[in-house]
DNA sequence: TATTAACTGAACATTATGTTCAGTAACGAA
DNA sequence: TTCGTTACTGAACATAATGTTCAGTTAATA
């Protein structure tokens, strides 16, 4: 890839993850977006056709770099995939979205973000599926499968949206055990 | 209230409605609803200070009709909080809603609708509220009040988007079934 | 260095928003 | 039925955002 292209593609992201820290999407423009960037309208054109396109290849970065099954050997910043202690998957999750390197949270907080709740409930899923063992308990057998994997996911991101909602005022690990504990 | 407002207003919903179950409610514009409802533009300003409020408004009369507490006698269209027997709240919400009288499951299956969502589950809390011994299982003890709350809430908006996504397959029955069994 | 490709910036058409206002018609109270 | 009030009309207007176009410039790569 061109230098010149990706330098433009950061910039785009970079003002795009700094106006998301103030406001919604919605109310985001193109605008906005290339004043902060700096570069010319027709630019921010050539690499993304709209608004949603820029917000789909966005999330599709960040969710790529939080769930991908690619470790980075580091072990502070390790990757959620590489711990080998089961249930402790869902406890890394919940330290790595603390952490917030990428606004995230920003994302899942604020209005207007089915598409954004979207793509992380389709990552969520992998991981569920990967870890169904951790699930089965009595509650399973009662309901069908894809209702099942629908509501342990729908429960994780109900779980984060409340701790986002309340400030993180708990501890990765008690929003964990809550999580565990409901599910 | 003026007649005319009255008609007004009727229309404007009318046409709002109609839109909705056609496309997402970001999608619509001003100029469809005073078109469909056969209005002039400065008419609609009038009634509503921006497609926002009116969304707001449509919510709360929706969210009225579905979840005051006033019965209205008729033993089919009798409201939710009129049944005697416990758990059948849930049912009956589930009956009402597969009825889609006012085309609330469109809403909540659109994408863009967190105002309405917010709602929804504004309303539900109330509901929950009133049933919560229905909840009162092993697992209640173990977290937060405010967060066993909120969690009975997104299992119900969860299991009920899961059941229309899903095309509305089984009966009210059989979601209640699940709803309380995972719940 | 030469060629290719990306960025610039300014202009442009289009579409949506929200306001204004003078004119018209419907309402409700007396 | 009349009369004062209020709501609606429709057309014009300002503003703002979207997305396109293109000739000119600059940077990358081979």
């Amino acid at each position: 890839m061109d230098r010149r292209q990706r330098k433009t593609r950061e910039a785009i992201f970079r003002a795009f993850t700094e106006l998301l820290a103030d406001k919604d999407f919605a109310r985001i423009t193109v605008g906005e977006i290339i004043d902060r960037a700096d570069i010319g309208r027709a630019t921010f054109y050539a690499h993304f056709e709209t608004k949603d396109f820029l917000l789909r290849e966005f999330c599709g970065e960040l969710f790529c770099h939080l769930f991908d099954a690619e470790g980075e050997g580091d072990h502070d910043h390790r990757h959620i995939f590489d711990c080998s202690g089961g249930d402790s998957v869902f406890l890394h999750l919940f330290r790595h979205l603390q952490k917030n390197d990428n606004n995230i949270l920003a994302l899942l907080s604020s209005h207007n973000n089915e598409l954004f709740l979207g793509y992380f409930r389709q990552n969520l899923l992998t991981l569920v599926e990967r870890h169904l063992h951790l699930f089965a308990g009595e509650k399973s057998r009662q309901v069908p499968a894809d209702f099942w994997k629908d509501h342990i996911i729908s429960t994780f991101a109900d779980t984060l949206k409340w701790w986002v909602d309340n400030g993180l005022r708990e501890s990765p690990e008690t929003i964990t055990e809550y999580f565990f504990a409901v599910v």
